[in-house]
DNA sequence: CGCGACATTATCCTATAGGATTGTGCGCAT
DNA sequence: ATGCGCACAATCCTATAGGATAATGTCGCG
């Protein structure tokens, strides 16, 4: 029953049945509009109905799901077109701030260095090294951490794998922000764009790469200004590559309806 | 949108229970840090647990509650005064936008007139008798909501009474910026806010009118840049006079823990 | 052949009981 | 006197059963 060998925090099942529901949703084995079920749930992970249920009323505070008070949940529709221009415009208010603050976080940090209690012994000369922590102001952990998001994965690699390192860069940026507000609104930004991000086309994604580390180097050699208009720039070259996609599969896929029910036993 | 007495809407006891509790928070019946025991407030409520656990299941996903797995729910303790400032600076970041987007939305419905779909039909040659609908751009229902939103009530009315006519005037401008998403990104905030509202101080009100309404008159009147500079505007003083009352507070409160627990025994 | 009304079914919502885990208080040994 | 261990109690988590409601399929009629 217990003993899952390597759990350092609690996990109940209401959390597993989230995570697992949330991954769905995002791998679109859950398509839009497809409806939910308590009790197939339930008996398809057998749990219980309450830790479904509790998943359930977290994904729709999250707007991912929609329930009706007497009818069940169903997932919500992707965005439209409108909706989605929308939301780039709000990432656009807000992240190419997290970029710059997490720049001048840095820098504000190295001018603050004489007030920092006893770190002055980072000020060795080694700035000019290419080596391990050239970089002052964010400390080398974390200058790595961004860099390794920066980077996408190996070309040909799933899709999926591509959009969930992509969003890792962006959290990433939002974290070293400094605010936690920000970055908690940002990543509420994160969950409906993560659906549209299945439309990329490969080709794009040495683009992004380039573009990651354009903002990662700003950050890291903190040039607020530059970072700022670097993230403006990836945001909106990633908006037209998003939008050119989005309207493809639209035409494509003009209104596929499958209807995948529970037919689970 | 209007009546409190017709809710056609179906309410079940979750949403009842969500919106109790919601309503405790919001009126300081729960202090930041309390305990909140489901089987008591299932007892107290006279609700069983499952509605009650829904309902903190998503208060907690809207940041008002912190769980820890196999303890409980407590409150979430009150913003410090750098998280604060990082809200207001991220309110900087929308609301200002969401003005502009209002005022613009007005002028370009105006303009675009003619591409209007079939919409035409529903004026029923009401919209061009005069009188009701002096102003253009937005409906004249729209208007008439958003200025009483941005009237407060009387002066000597509860705090409440004001902090949410407060929030309801920002909500309504978010709501005609036209944008969902950046309603709803702009409605997330509120929350959090709406507690530190409660330190406002009574003679402010005024101040706090004269603005609001500068704002909705910008907004009225199409001028996307005057409602937004009048929004930031608002949003500076606004933040000056929180700031001011919320360090009163903090120094006059230093560090009360009462402990309303059932110790009494 | 289309439409409306009715009965059936499935699903959701609520309520209660039992098992598991955490935090707390007491006693004892060092 | 303080730290450790144990036991108790409280609480949360899970499971199952019953009532109520909405959606669906069928039948009859225009």
């Amino acid at each position: 029953m217990t003993a899952t060998s390597a759990t350092p925090q609690k996990r109940t099942l209401a959390d597993e049945a989230y995570t697992e529901l949330k991954s769905r949703i995002m791998r679109s084995a859950l398509v839009p509009g497809a409806k939910l079920s308590i009790d197939g749930l339930a008996k398809q992970l057998a749990f219980s109905q309450t830790p479904i249920r509790e998943a359930l009323a977290r994904l729709e505070s999250e707007g991912l799901l929609a329930r009706r008070p007497l009818s069940g949940y169903t997932v919500e529709p992707l965005l439209s077109a409108a909706e989605f221009d929308d939301l780039f415009e709000i990432r656009m208010m807000l992240e190419p701030r997290a970029a710059r603050r997490a720049a001048e976080r840095g820098a504000r940090d190295l001018a603050g260095a004489r007030t920092a209690t006893v770190f002055a012994e980072s000020g060795r000369a080694g700035a000019g090294s290419p080596g391990t922590a050239s970089i002052e102001g964010l400390t080398a952990a974390q200058a790595d951490v961004l860099l390794a998001c920066a980077r996408t994965p190996d070309a040909g690699a799933d899709k999926l794998v591509f959009t969930e390192a992509d969003a890792r860069f962006h959290n990433s940026v939002a974290e070293l922000s400094g605010s936690a507000q920000l970055a908690k609104a940002i990543r509420r930004l994160d969950a409906h764009l993560h659906l549209h991000r299945a439309y990329i086309e490969p080709e794009s994604i040495g683009e992004t790469e380039v573009e990651h580390l354009a903002v990662a180097d700003a950050i890291i050699t903190q040039q607020p200004l530059a970072a700022e208009e670097a993230m403006r720039r990836h945001l909106e070259r990633s908006r037209i590559r998003h939008r050119a996609a989005f309207e493809a599969a639209r035409t494509t896929q003009p209104t596929s309806k499958p209807r995948r029910a529970k037919a689970t036993r």
